[in-house]
DNA sequence: TTGTACGCGTTATCAA
DNA sequence: TTGATAACGCGTACAA
């Protein structure tokens, strides 16, 4: 019946109502001043019309969607789920839907995306894509888009930044394991495009080493748990030992299993560590050691200086995460002051 | 310099290029015949003004908003993520957006959610909500919206239904699992308002056990891995075996570490599988058994699904998904004719 | 090939 | 308190 219907309108609300159209649209948003009488008479007839604001018209007319575009990459990691989540929660709070774009690892891609994010009209955006360079994202806040960028430092008058600092947890902890008599090969698992993050971490991680004099190893992987766990079975065949640093726990789960299935010990002979922890590192038998940040959490500071920026009542620009050491059992406890890892 | 300044809008290309508007929009559409030259000069100052054209105001032009609705319960969850990327994927492949509708198991969050789906303007929506019943989605369906339901069972001219079915190889495998001499008591966790898929797998299960005249049990569960874990340590002080099956993998490798941590043999004293397999049943060990469905097939199905519906020209309006038995270590193999599980 | 004028469904500014 | 009427930015018959 009601199928090939058209959209019910104001204007029809108005006629059915016997009102004018500018006393609907009072109804509808609550303000200006209506008799309690036509009120409830035109509430009356949205009612038994079914009559529902078209929020297209009411962005065009208002200039806000009252929307906000995420761009990540790929939404089927754990971690960028739980940033996702936590995005959204806040968004419900303060009454925003989401818009996704979703970028694959490529940098053309996600330009095309950001384009995309500019014709669609959204308040704001929050934008964690690692092939992004900050011209890029200056490129999306020139057309007056405001936007919290993820891992990266952006500066713009309506842009702020969540910035993760993994920089001392990671010196630190790599310093200790070799003044504890660490004596395991350190290997950092590269992986192409993995982004920002990981090439930060990476870097780190071999100034570290070459500050101390040590020898390093840098491993090429997929980024897949498969994939990873085929390479580091055979790996394990002539490898024995060694001391694994991945960037995502599904990457560090598919080296612990591999070593634990090629009947090593973790941590004993082979131990792993990640450089974000997720759910997946509890599941895992033994627990992995992570440089946890909780995306969760990230998401929702991430939307929550959305608003501010969109209320212009945001005074700190910029908001840093320092990654904090959970300690599974992939690893040797090297904290106390009388080691024990013999 | 460009902050406070206003969109460039289609008239202002016009007026620089010394066209009318009317010949910019056929620039852009790429319809309508245009000279060469002159297309050459919109597109120049459409190049220098750095315009892009309103997909708001397109989409209220042309009715169209190249935009698809997502309803799901949180993206937090594994299964839902895959969903989700499985959507993004063909949504990407046929140029639409995503506009994210999260609810979390409260039906009338859901409610409210679709209501937001109708004023949202979308082409079309992919419905995967547990707490919504046939009335409120043949709500949505008579503002004409076509809609692809997941999991549910739903008719009307503009609505196509993606379901699951458990039945037979939960059914097999439970009389199969008994006819091998299968001696654990069999419990289903019950997990309060986690929704249809999983209430419908109960039912059968305890069909299943009645027809047989078997014992069984029915544990309530909390949706969270740490509680379920928790939980189970305690319950593990106590009864030392058991078939345990879940509606995630999060929540069966719960149990399933529950028992390893408490020095419990799996599956020789307790046997865990699940409903939904996503990557964590790989992940743990021993690995676990699922009734598996690959989720990110669902999602680029539904999708499919919904382009064929907005383009006229679907055929078939119900997909069915078998659950496909994928055998992990948390079960003993009962599928050779010879049963070796002693 | 190009331009004019109207419509899409609202909000908002005035008068009345 | 209400009602015309002009935006909002674009697509598109229709005319030129």
């Amino acid at each position: 019946m009601n199928n090939e219907k058209d959209r019910v309108t104001i204007y029809q609300v108005a006629k059915a109502a016997g009102v004018s159209l500018a006393t609907v649209s009072r109804v509808i948003n609550k303000q200006g001043s209506v008799t309690p009488a036509t009120r409830k008479k035109v509430e009356d007839t949205i009612a038994s019309l079914g009559y529902r604001p078209s929020g297209l018209a009411q962005a065009l007319a208002t200039n806000r969607t009252t929307n906000i575009g995420v761009v990540i990459p790929s939404a089927n990691y754990v971690y960028i789920a739980n940033f996702l989540n936590g995005i959204t929660d806040v968004a419900k709070e303060k009454g925003y839907s989401l818009t996704l774009f979703s970028t694959s690892h490529s940098r053309e891609e996600a330009l095309q995306m950001i384009e995309k994010v500019i014709s669609s009209h959204v308040d704001g955006a929050i934008i964690f894509d690692d092939q992004l360079d900050s011209e890029d994202i200056s490129h999306i806040a020139s057309y007056n888009v405001p936007a919290v960028v993820i891992d990266q430092k952006v500066s713009g008058e309506k842009v702020a930044n969540v910035l993760f600092n993994y920089d001392a947890i990671l010196d630190q902890t790599i310093k200790r394991y070799y003044s504890r008599r660490g004596d395991k090969k350190m290997s950092f698992l590269h992986v192409h495009n993995a982004g920002r993050l990981l090439a930060h971490a990476e870097k780190k991680f071999i100034k570290a080493h070459e500050e101390m004099g040590k020898d390093y190893a840098i491993i090429n992987c997929d980024d897949s748990y498969t994939r990873t766990y085929n390479y580091f079975c055979e790996y394990f065949k002539t490898n024995r030992k060694g001391f694994f640093i991945a960037y995502r726990d599904s990457i560090a789960a598919a080296v612990l299993n591999a070593a634990t299935d090629s009947g090593l010990n973790v941590p004993k002979d082979v131990e792993v560590m990640s450089l974000v922890g997720t759910k997946y590192a509890h599941i895992v038998r033994p627990t992995l050691t992570t440089f946890s940040i909780d995306m969760n959490e990230v998401g929702k500071r991430a939307m929550y200086m959305l608003t501010d920026l969109l209320n212009h009542s945001l005074v700190e620009k910029t908001a840093k995460f320092d990654a904090e050491l959970v300690r599974g059992g992939s690893t040797i406890d090297r904290s106390g002051s009388d080691p024990d890892y013999r």
